[in-house]
DNA sequence: TATTGTTATACTCTATAACTATA
DNA sequence: TATAGTTATAGAGTATAACAATA
């Protein structure tokens, strides 16, 4: 590993470009999330993950199956159903039958959830752009690409370290 | 703010591109996160949270203060005090006293602490370069720099937040 | 009075695993 | 047997607030 001295004689590890960026990628996300979490708590009384839930049911209509909401969450099903039950005890989302397949619902916002999600992602979208409104829209477009290139190759190992299993 | 038209003629706020952005930033970090926090847990039976707090001591030989431990890892005063607890059982790290206030300590790492964060660093940094592989130097730099201005400028919202409270 | 750190508490989110019902 | 979803549980991580000791 690289050393770099230290003005008192000893050394000690030169971060490489990665860490740097590794840590940079870290605490930008957490501001971000940081007020974003604090807004929703403080306006909506909400969480992120219920927004995040309410965010992938606005995108589909006719509502999405619990386990289609846990692979595109990344969490387990077991919190899906959590979440769920209390977006339902205050009837923001409904489970509807499928039909064909008795086992299985589709979730999916109800008026007052549209209603409540529209207002929730306003906000949100109030948030995110004064979070980054020290980029020019070329810098924004730039990140976005980039980032898409981390994206693509951190799923691309997954899938294949999932399949050597 | 621009509006897209539905089918059923209501009108949907269009995700500007810092939305898209930060869906992907979050998105991103989530992803290397999980490996991070997997492999933390899996070879050292460790966490983030308790290998970031050892990570700010690695960089100040003489420790430091609780109080700038919580106020580096953005988190309130008795989340520090209980993962200290934690390193300090183990023989990671130790609390010295202040000399001057009584009040306070230094939290710095022992001999084994310092040799553990070593080993961890090490992996740590390998399933790092790992995430970014699939960028060149120059991705990595640029990608750097551009996360560097949403830092500064999401710093000095929030300070000139705080200050008008 | 203010600050440093601790303690107690409560809450959200998470993974794991055993379970029921259905395919 | 496999899959969809639920339940129970344990643990990480966090914030809040009351507290003791000291400044």
């Amino acid at each position: 590993m690289d050393k770099e001295a230290r003005l008192d004689g000893t050394t000690v590890a030169e971060h490489p470009e990665a860490l740097r960026l590794w840590l940079r990628l870290l605490t930008c996300t957490q501001l971000v999330e940081k007020q974003v979490r604090g807004g929703l708590r403080a306006q909506f009384e909400t969480t992120l993950p219920r927004f995040d839930l309410m965010a992938q049911l606005e995108r589909a209509r006719e509502g999405m199956k619990m386990n289609e909401l846990s692979r595109r969450l990344m969490v387990t099903g077991g919190n899906i159903t959590g979440i769920t039950d209390q977006l339902v005890a205050e009837d923001l989302v409904e489970r509807v039958p499928v039909p064909g397949d008795r086992r299985a619902y589709r979730v999916r916002l109800t008026g007052k959830g549209r209603r409540q999600f529209a207002d929730m992602a306003h906000q949100h979208e109030a948030w995110v752009v004064d979070a980054f409104a020290g980029l020019s829209e070329k810098e924004v477009g730039t990140l976005h690409r980039l980032l898409g290139k981390v994206k693509q190759h951190t799923l691309s190992t997954l899938l294949a370290t999932k399949e050597k299993i």
